[in-house]
This record gives structure tokens, sequence and C-alpha cells, in this order.
DNA sequence: CTGAAAGCGCTAACAG
DNA sequence: CTGTTAGCGCTTTCAG
């Protein structure tokens, strides 16, 4: 491997000495400016550096250091509509705090512990997303005082570890009772997202909520899996709808999942929000603009991708263990009837 | 900084090696099976790896080897709507590869070279997407022989660099000539996208020849500044409508700039397409659920993603350098008044 | 088949 | 204020 045509070696830190004619502390002492330097030594050392180009090997430094100045963000899928927002804001804020982001998805599957994508090994901390990392993994790294964060779902049992949240249940609650006080929708459904997510587990909380606040029954036959994902969502659109399940309003989990419903709707020949009313959640990149403009909870990902960043560094650097929920919002449009 | 509370040390292979009750090289070459070593010995040494939980430290066997294993991804801003596609892919072919990502905002500014956020110093080779790195940054790159796949612009001149492009000018002109073909329009707007990038410069050469196929002059009042980008395109519209300047579609540069056109419309109650049309370019998640469905040229972003990240390995792998030109196609939908 | 020794490029005491 | 001296954890000749 690595055999490409030209490779000029790089400067290292040994020919900026030579350059400047002084030793290689020297010049890492200016290049960190720790300790004093005279003014003309200084001088001498950035003119060197500038004209050979010399930037230090990460590894390098690393490996002295045992820091890396890498973070990591670990996701399932890099695919999902919200995670623009969500990485750009991540990424902006460890990029202003000095550090380097690197990305891996992770399927939950391949943790032989040898090729771990993101670890101690390689970034001095982590955010991970909802279930990217399984419980056993994430309390090992806890347990070795490895900095991690928690995006979308709390820590395991018996361990402390930051984690940022958004708020699900009640938002959720707010959207399903909009539903049925103001639009007097009385079978909704509600579509599951990825099995054991938490945010799924929590919006299914504040739809039952919603439900018994207004002694509507829940009917085991309205709760059908979407997966937060358009594709899965319009099949089981079509199955209830093959099933001849009477419903007059859907909740689809999320924005994805109701872009699903509303094109099995559509199929169907069913008005939206006429026939039926369709609301998602996310509030993400196009849900003002499809048809009908979908009503739906705003979550602010930039946010949550600053509070996530901004307290992986605090944990990195000063040892702080901070936990956030980022507060959401009912967010009406066209297609809950209004 | 780095002082969390219990940093337990991790194992290095001095542990593995005595638990194991063999030598580092030993180890190493188990780790690295290359050599030859007894099967007893390996089981020994995997079960103390197994053991110790024991993962090789990225920086130590970065300074040793001079590779990093990982790439980098280089963009000017990680929240467009095709970034998910692109990334997905990219992450998804580095990493069959055994690569990691590290990904880097980069502002075309911060080019002291001594805070280089993706370079020789961090990762083996990088993907530069559009206007990410300066001309001159680039011929540096491969003047040093550090590979660079270019996404989405053209080598400067006098450097050869693979690079992965995408069909502007005989789509656009495909989309244009629909336009005035098939729906009779013969004022149509073209929303230019940032100052010198490479995509918007061959969207408008495609517009200007598919006018001139037609007979049409190109009118410099039909040209105006969309920037890629919803609120700006949103914002030229309403300044086109307030200068009176007359016309009966708009080519927005891209999906992106199209919804803000298509927003500004209806806020002077204009419909679309039947006052005007309105056509788009990536055909991004939400073309074909927005209202009405976009006709648009659509991309095919994991392709590229994938073509991209393979170019660079084989680059970096075999000193290889291929480029790509990968095609593209005319979306019909509702918006041009189909 | 395996161990000893050297060194990758850098930083961090410690003297001067 | 500056140079000398040790390593950081790993891979890799080179002997055995």
């Amino acid at each position: 491997m690595g055999s490409s045509s030209n490779h000029l070696k790089r400067p290292t830190i040994h020919d900026v000495a030579r350059e400047a004619g002084v030793s290689k502390s020297t010049v890492s002492r200016v290049l960190n400016n720790r300790g004093y330097a005279s003014p003309e030594t200084i001088a001498r050392v950035e003119e060197a550096v500038a004209d050979l180009n010399y930037i230090p090997q990460a590894s390098a430094r690393g490996l002295v250091s045992q820091q890396t100045n890498t973070v990591g963000f670990a996701v399932n899928d890099l695919s999902s509509l919200f995670m623009p927002p969500l990485l750009s804001s991540i990424e902006s804020t460890i990029r202003t705090a000095g550090y380097k982001m690197l990305i891996a998805t992770v399927g939950h599957q391949a943790e032989s512990a040898s090729d771990l994508p993101l670890g101690p090994h390689n970034t001095d901390g982590l955010v991970a997303f909802a279930d990217a990392y399984s419980n056993r993994q994430i309390i090992q790294f806890c347990e070795q005082g490895y900095p991690v964060v928690l995006l979308h779902r709390s820590p395991p049992a018996g361990v402390e570890c930051p984690c940022v949240n958004i708020e699900n249940t009640s938002s959720t609650r707010a959207l399903i009772n909009h539903l049925i006080r103001v639009h007097h929708k009385r079978r909704i459904v509600f579509l599951r997202g990825p099995k054991d997510q938490q945010d799924s587990l929590e919006r299914e909380e504040g739809y039952r909520q919603a439900l018994e606040e207004n002694d509507l029954a829940v009917d085991p036959a309205l709760i059908a899996v979407g997966g937060f994902n358009a594709d899965i969502a319009e099949q089981a659109t079509h199955e209830l709808l093959d099933a001849s399940v009477p419903f007059d309003a859907v909740f689809a989990g999320d924005d994805e999942a109701a872009v699903g419903v509303i094109r099995a709707l559509r199929d169907r020949s069913l008005s939206v929000p006429e026939d039926v009313a369709v609301v998602g959640f996310d509030d993400d990149y196009r849900a003002a603009d499809i048809d009908p403009a979908l009503t739906t909870v705003s979550v602010p990902f930039d946010e949550i991708g600053e509070e996530a960043a901004q307290a992986l560094i605090s944990y990195i650097e000063h040892g702080h263990i901070t936990s956030k929920v980022v507060s959401t919002e009912v967010v009406v449009r066209r297609s809950c009837g209004c």
C-alpha cells in the first residue's frame, strides 16, 4: 500500500530546527508557545516553518501527548434528513474548540472490539447517536473514563454519562390533543419508529397519554411500524388500508414517515387532511414545503448538536458531566386540517 | 486540558505481550498477521488481547507506519440537503476499504497552513468538495504527491488530479428546451449559484445554449443570483417582481433555490406553474413531495460519493488517477406545467 | 518461529 | 532563554 508516484518527504521538526539554526525543542516551544523564546528566535523559526511549509504530524503529537484532538461522532445512518443541521452544528462547535471530527456509521454489530470504529484508541471522546453503540459498549467506555455524550438516548442503568435528549412525550401529547380537540379525530394511527428507540417509545407514551386524557381507548389495531422511514410507512399505510382498519388521522412518528403516509393515502385517492389528517415530528427541511404543509413538532437540531458538542468538550477538558433535555414545540400547518 | 476524573490507563502492546508470555514483536505480528506464528502462540495472544480489551493506539501506529488510515472530506457547508447521500456513500465506501473519515468544513480563508484542517499531516488523502480548497492549495497538494480527489470541480490548470463531476450543461439545455418547446415559455429567468462555482457556470452555459438553439436572446435582466439557497432565491424573485421584469418561467439553479422561488411567487399570489413555471436541479429529498412537484434534473449523489471515494482509495493505494463525469437526467413533474 | 533493538516525529523535564 | 536527553506505543529489520 501507499505507493503513489512522487512522495516528496514532508519536512519534520528537525528540518525546521536546522533551517532556523535552533534545536527541536525550541521549535516545539514556539509552535506551541509554551515557555519563553526571544523575539528573534521566534521570527527565525516562523520563517523556517513558512519556508518549508511545515505542519506538525498529528500522530507524532498524539503519541507523545496522549491526546488526539479529535472527537468522534457515531451514528447508525448518515442519510437521515436531520443530519445536516446536526452535523453542521457539531462540527462547527468542536472545530471552534480546536478539535477535528471523525465520523463513523456504526452497525451495532461490528463490535469485535478489535475493530471498534471510534473509541479511546483514536479519539478523545465521542458523541453517540441513539443506538449506535450498545449498552455494553457504553458502560465499558464509562468505566474506562472515556468521555461519551449520548444523543437521543439516556444512559444505561447504573452509569453516569452526559446526554442530550429532546422533549418527546409532552409535545406529542399536545400534537395528538390538537387532532382530537380541534379536529375531532377519534381513530388516530400511531406509527412506531425503529425497535426500542427511545424517541419512539416516548412519542408512543405521549400518544397514549393524549388518548387517555380524552377518554379514548388505545386500539392496538391502530398501532403499526413506520420505522421513521418513508418507504416503510408507505407500506404500513397500505396494509392498514388493505385490512380495512378505519382511521381518520395518522401520527407518523416522524416527518420522514409522514411523507410516506401521504404518498400511500394519495395513491388510494384519499385526501389529506380532509379524509385523513397526517402529522409528523421533527419539522425537517421539507415539512413546510410539501403538499399539504405538514403539521409537526419542531426540533432544534442545530441547538441539539451544539449542546452535545459542548457537553463533550466540557467533559473532555474539565470532567464536567452535564445533561440536557431540549424543548420542542408543535407547529401547526395544513396537514392536520387547519 | 485532558483532566477527566478516573482515567484507567489503557493497556499497551507491552501489557498484552506480558500477559501472553511473548514479546511485543510477536504480538504485533499476530495482530497484523504478518510473518508466521505458531497456532498456540496466536491463540495465547488473542486471548490476552480479549482479556485486556486491547486496541492498538492509532497515533502510535500512524507514527511508525507513516499512514493514518484516515481520509478527509472537505466541504464548504455541511448543511446542504444533498450531503446526506453524499456523506453516506463516501463513508461506507471508505469504511469498506478500511479507512476512517475525518470531516471538516473549510472556509477557504483559514489557510494559514499552520492550521490546515485536513492535509498530509493527518490524513492519507482527501476528497475536496467544490471550492472548499483554493487552487493554490490544491496545486500544492498535487506537487507534494498528496492524494486529492476533486468533487464538483475540475483541477486548476497545469495539475493532474482525479475528479468526479456531474453533467450540467446538456441536462440543463434539455431542461430549458422542455420549458421552451413544450410549454412555450419565452422569458426564462436563470438564478446563478455561488460565485465562480463550476456547476453554476456550466448550468448557465446550458441555459444559454438552449436559448440560442431556439433563437431566443439572452436578456441580462433575466439573470440574477439565487446562490443555490432558498432565502437568497426568494429575495431575488421578489426583486425581479418589484422591478416589474416580465418572465414566465424560472430555472432556479438548484432545488433549494427553487423552493425559495416558489415561496416568493406564492407570496405575490402568482400560481406555479400556471403563471410562472419553476424548475430546479438536483432532485433532492423533497423535490417530489413539494407543491407543486418539482421538475428538475436528478443527480445520483450516492453514486458520485462512491466514485469519489473509490477514486481516492485507488489513488492512495495504487497511484491510479481516474476521473469521471456522472450523467444526470431531466425529471419531469408538475412545476414546469406538465 | 520468536525476541532484541532501533527508531518513526514530537514534547517535556531538566540543566545550563 | 535554549539545548540535551528521554521516551510516548508501535512496527520492523535482524539475529537466533
